[in-house]
RNA sequence: GGCCACGUGGCGGAGUGGUUACGCAGCGGAUUGCAAAUCCGUGUACCCCAGUUCGAUUCUGGGCGUGGCCUCCA
């Protein structure tokens, strides 16, 4: 374990202001953040959370131990979307058949997509329908506590049961009245609703939907019990970290949070409740039903976006580029932005003497990452500290600084030494798949019109070369004085 | 309409009650025959109006603007 000089401080919705971070067991950090509901590719704007945290998870790793924290993501695949586009995209398919092979295929592109990101595994990845068990159970918990009702069928959790002292605490994580929430309502109140804000935790279906016993009807689950359901199996009644988009803070976490302080009996059901912004494109959320989204794969793998692919490792660095609660314009300026720091770093690691071979992978699993950017870090995640160092790490002249590096590069999880490995690979195969002596022979030519101070032959010859991709470097021999011409090949 | 966040130099984007953010671009210089690359240097910016203060971009109040949530949504 590392021990941190500066305490973590992090944004807590609930109380609208940075708090240090002090975990329930530092035996067992425990973080739970809601993931892909499986029906469609997860778009640009789905990897921010999943960056975002996971760059926490490996700073909560960092200070605490690898082995001493609890990343849950869960895998909504319940849910009517899955069910309509099932239906719409496999029509030779039973329904059954077809919600199995949408969710799926849907899911193993996202743990791909997520894993080109650069994004550890979480601890956990449960499925809400391997839990509809522990749902059907908090369920009758709560009906037979009085926070919920069946109704045709339906079970209903009431918002104004929770309260305390006679205080309906429903609504305090979105600082909203429930008078204010009626008033400003557009949902259309079903009958069976005692009051309009009322939210369901089961409901029945039809026949060729997918259903599951349970003492109200055969049915399936609401969309936020599974939250609650499965981060109380896994991480305890009260944990540490509940994470999200800011648009989950309601209803989703209001209601997960209302199921499960009332089923459990608990005061709290995280210490602190954190919300990732909206990404935008040209000023406005990005979002399906806008239709303005590039998917992480056609960003990953086709030239959709500003003609060209857009490695993942850029990706993550032009995400990481503004602080996780502002929203973030996604655009081409951003990427073009990323993919030069990116390469000036990797070459500054190279040119300071770091080298990426078998010899040398055990020494450099012990580079760990500057003090003052985990610091940075540590201040709720404030990303352009962060990039203050590393940049200045990067401009630096000692091996050193190129040990600092790359150790804060692969806390980030913006390199590792794999990756370090194959970008060192292509530098060096681009220049021995080529044959070299034209070109060397072509430098010599150049060099000799120097010296004769012919300018058109040799400018001739340098754009020749150029024409052909090789880039000539000069430099001086820091010696002689000499002329010295390098070349490398432009991709 | 209600709730919330934000408004910084050409752009991106931090931070602070009085002192350099940082990056990109630009400009100047070194180097060069010219380029490229590299290095060095360079920018008195903080939406508007009041108030608190010796002093506010930073605190308070009001205004304007942008975005989000209030309905599925990362």
């Amino acid at each position: 374990m590392t021990s941190s000089n500066s305490p973590i401080q992090l944004y807590n919705t609930m109380s609208k202001s940075k708090q240090v971070f002090t975990p329930l067991d530092e035996k067992n950090v425990r973080m739970y953040v809601c993931g892909p509901t499986v029906y469609d590719h997860a778009h640009i704007g789905n990897a921010r959370p999943a960056i975002v945290f996971d760059v926490l998870f490996r700073l909560l790793r960092h200070v605490y131990g690898e082995n001493h924290v609890t990343y849950l993501r869960n895998i909504t695949d319940v849910d009517d979307k899955i069910n309509a586009r099932a239906a719409r995209d496999f029509p030779n398919l039973s329904l059954n058949e077809a919600i199995k092979k949408l969710t799926k295929t849907t899911e193993q592109q996202y743990q791909s997509d997520m894993s080109e990101l650069g994004c550890l595994e979480p601890s956990g990845q449960p499925r809400a329908t391997d839990h509809i068990a522990e749902m059907v159970t908090m369920i009758e918990e709560l009906i037979a506590k009085g926070h919920a009702y069946e109704a045709e069928g339906h079970v209903l959790f009431a918002v104004k049961s929770y309260k305390q002292d006679d205080e309906v605490k429903y609504g305090r994580l979105a600082r909203r009245s429930l008078d204010d929430m009626i008033a400003g309502a557009r949902v259309e109140v079903a009958p069976y609703k005692r009051d309009p804000m009322d939210f369901v935790l089961w409901k029945p279906s039809d026949a060729g939907l997918p259903g599951w016993d349970s003492p109200w009807s055969k049915g399936r689950p609401g969309w936020h019990i599974e939250c609650s359901a499965m981060s109380k199996k896994y991480l305890g009644e009260v944990f540490d970290i509940h994470g999200g988009g800011i648009d989950l803070s309601f209803p989703h976490h209001e209601n997960e949070l209302a199921q499960s302080c009332c089923a459990n009996g608990t005061e709290e059901m995280a210490q602190i409740w954190m919300h990732n912004g909206f990404l935008q494109i040209n000023g406005e959320k990005m979002s399906k039903s806008e239709g303005n989204f590039f998917t992480v794969d056609e960003l990953l793998h086709t030239e959709k976006f500003g003609g060209q692919q857009w490695p993942g490792d850029v990706l993550r660095v032009a995400m990481l580029m503004k602080s996780y609660r502002e929203p973030i314009d996604f655009s081409l300026g951003k990427l073009e932005e990323a993919t030069k720091i990116l390469a000036r770093w990797k070459k500054s690691m190279a040119d300071l003497g770091l080298s990426f071979t078998e010899e040398t992978r055990e020494e450099y699993a012990g580079f760990g990452p500057c003090s003052k950017m985990v610091a940075a870090l540590s201040n709720d995640m404030n990303m352009a500290g962060v990039l203050a160092e590393l940049h200045r790490h990067s401009k630096g002249d000692r091996l050193h600084n190129a040990r600092r590096l790359f150790g804060s590069l692969k806390l980030l999880g913006v390199v590792t030494f794999d990756s370090m490995r194959a970008w060192e690979k292509i530098q060096n195969t681009d220049t021995t798949n080529i044959d070299t002596a034209p070109i060397e022979m072509a430098i010599t030519s150049r060099l000799t019109a120097l010296t004769e101070k012919n300018w058109a032959e040799a400018d001739k010859i340098r754009d020749e070369l150029a024409a052909e991709g090789i880039k000539l470097i000069d430099g001086k021999d820091p010696e002689t004085g000499a002329r010295t011409t390098t070349w490398e090949v432009v991709k």
